[in-house]
DNA sequence: GTTAATATTTGAATATTCTCCAAATGGATA
DNA sequence: TATCCATTTGGAGAATATTCAAATATTAAC
């Protein structure tokens, strides 16, 4: 018997969820067709991307949380994109964002502690294009993904 | 005729989804019985919090995303978690996190432009017990969420 | 303003999926 | 091996999503 959470976990991280249109229905106090209607027009303009589940990240092992801002070397200017599509590769990696201002990449990071996170700086943020990190390290996480936690 | 879809977007950015059993089933080759059990349980153990849509925020009006390193006043050093419970009530707040280091709290927020943000700015960012903030602006988000965009 | 074209809402019927239950299996312990 | 508890599974019923066609509302054209 071997344990399918893990798998389960994986795949409703960025996946495998759908609108509760009931549920929604009697919310609005609409009909359930019109509401229907209305999703699928959201996801068929592409406003709404994907339908995914919220963790409470402690309890499937990645209670490490951590911002990092990257400062990228001069000749990557040009193009931050290629190393910030690499990074975004990685799933310990929760977002990536291209800024303005002393630091072009900001990325927000998951993992199971700190050997992890430090295991993945090592791996992944030390390497040629990026000159300098700063680790902003979470203590507590009140609100993610817009859920208060 | 009123449009209901700001509605329906609001709803959708923290709950009113589920997760779609039968294509798990079919994706791990499980019976569904089997993914539903599971499935229960990691929701009872609360390890997953919620079910939600990820939104293309450009298309809904929320294109501006900034991450914003919060520093506040010494006399609120002991207790950061009150001001940052303040901040998570705001909806154009997706996280905050109470950090380690130069900046206690790290918000990530999205608002519909520069002026909202400013806006957001001054309403919320400015008052007592918050010394400092920095502003790294998103220019463009390649992955949020654990979603590539 | 009136008409025509298009978009949205809605109810009814069908298809699909979820959920409950009870039985069977698996793993752990003594 | 026997016992206990957790997990898996199939079947049946309940709930939900989806399709379709008709009605209504909105927009565009004249």
């Amino acid at each position: 018997m071997k344990d399918i959470r893990p798998k389960l976990i994986t795949l409703l991280k960025t996946d495998y969820a759908t609108p509760q249109i009931a549920r929604l229905a009697k919310r609005i106090t609409s009909p359930s067709t019109t509401i229907h209607y209305n999703i699928k027009r959201l996801e068929d303009e592409k406003a709404i991307l994907t339908y995914k589940a919220v963790f409470d990240y402690k309890k499937i092992g990645e209670g490490f949380c951590s911002y990092v801002l990257v400062s990228l070397s001069p000749e990557e200017y040009a193009d931050p994109e290629k190393i910030a599509r690499d990074l975004a590769k990685h799933s310990e990696i929760e977002s990536v964002d291209i800024c303005t201002g002393d630091w072009e990449i900001v990325l927000k990071v998951r993992t199971k502690d700190q050997d992890a996170y430090y295991d993945l700086v090592r791996r992944v943020l030390s390497r040629r294009g990026i000159s300098k990190t700063k680790t902003l390290m979470s203590m507590k996480q009140l609100k993610t993904e817009f859920v208060n936690v």
